[in-house]
DNA sequence: AAAATAGTTGACCGATTAGTCTAGTCCGCT
DNA sequence: AGCGGACTAGACTAATCGGTCAACTATTTT
């Protein structure tokens, strides 16, 4: 064993960083070395290709922002509380962004992955997974609501699916017409996708 | 006026074609040009730009699915049948193409706006444009539901821009997933998004 | 027939692309 | 001190990129 270098992390921070605010496409090697401070050799040495390096930063993201997932959909909160919350964080967190860039970037998942799905099966398939993992807190939350009978889903993996498509759907909304309020709209649209019962509503 | 010429509809055909099956970045003006039949030249004496192309060919794509939306959402039509009608449509056209190229497509539209929004405003515009020219046909069923007392939806604009959000994101996720299916799924995300009273639900 | 218009051709350009390779530097280990 | 593995440097390649251009052909108008 000898040094220690952050460059790995350099490098995929960079990455989905450039691809996210862009694209893939137009995010070249020469790009991510730049804003990494690192040389093309450095690159090689630690990712074979631009389509494993991206595949990489894809999973390191979801490892960061896996904690503030596990809190936001923590069994603590009431379960329909969770998804308030988790689509209040997104809005921010898009504004925040929105803020220092100018545009509203969506989810660098669906983006990515819309773009290279027909090309790139090694990126394709590690979003895949990814969404596999992520879709538990939505199945979970939904299970817990049935459970305690504020809404009626025999079938928590399909309304998690459906609820996540047009979660999905609405950042992208957001990104196209860089308008971060369209955003807002998802705790009703949450609401109505699950069939949350009148009594039980709260407020927003 | 001298000799009319087709090449302009087969480089936007082309082009389209191109993109849609695989990204707006990885299709190359020469790729575009192959499959077209042309040269270079004939592509630039028509085009300015590989851009303005795409902006064109999506403008020719809206023209042409024009005439079978209008059918679709004929107000002859019940206005909650009509998406039901418009889902199986797209269903069915996407599982059509599926059997040829092997992959569920999704919509272009979106698919190339997620890519280019931050990097091309005269496609992303383009795409704005046509969007709001389709999702009158959302907000005229809408209101005519709600005229009918199928549905309660004080806001058609509201709620059809939900519904087109939800109705992307599905169709995002059965390109990425490469699954024909999930678009099923969309007939009964309408009615809770749309909020229809369960004495007048359909049959699916 | 000739002029004018409409469309085609393909060679060419400089920039950029992902990826390779060799030589070297740095640093903890014994 | 010095070995050996971890990492860096940066020149290099072959291919491809979007786009230009001037010469050419084909067709209609006068």
């Amino acid at each position: 064993m000898a040094r220690v270098s952050d460059m790995k992390e350099r490098l995929t921070d960079a990455a989905l960083d450039l691809i996210w605010h862009n694209s893939y496409g137009t995010t070249s090697v020469d790009a991510i070395c730049e804003r990494a401070g690192a040389k093309k050799g450095s690159f090689y040495y630690f990712f074979k290709s631009k389509s494993q390096l991206t595949a990489a930063a894809l999973e390191a993201d979801w490892n960061k922002n896996k904690t503030k997932m596990d809190a936001l959909f923590s069994p603590t909160i009431p379960p329909l509380e969770r998804f308030d919350r988790y689509f209040d964080y997104v809005h921010d967190r898009l504004a925040e962004i929105q803020q220092v860039c100018g545009s509203i970037l969506g989810c660098p998942l669906l983006s990515i992955a819309t773009e290279v799905s027909t090309q790139d099966e090694v990126v394709r398939a590690t979003v895949d997974r990814i969404w596999d993992r992520k879709i538990n807190y939505f199945v979970s939350a939904i299970r817990d609501a049935h459970a305690q009978g504020l809404i009626e889903a025999p079938d928590p993996e399909a309304k998690a699916r459906a609820l996540f498509a047009c979660y999905h759907g609405t950042l992208a909304q957001a990104r196209i017409q860089n308008d971060v309020d369209l955003i807002c709209g998802l705790k009703q649209v949450a609401r109505d996708v699950l069939g949350v019962k009148p009594a039980h509503a709260m407020s927003s």
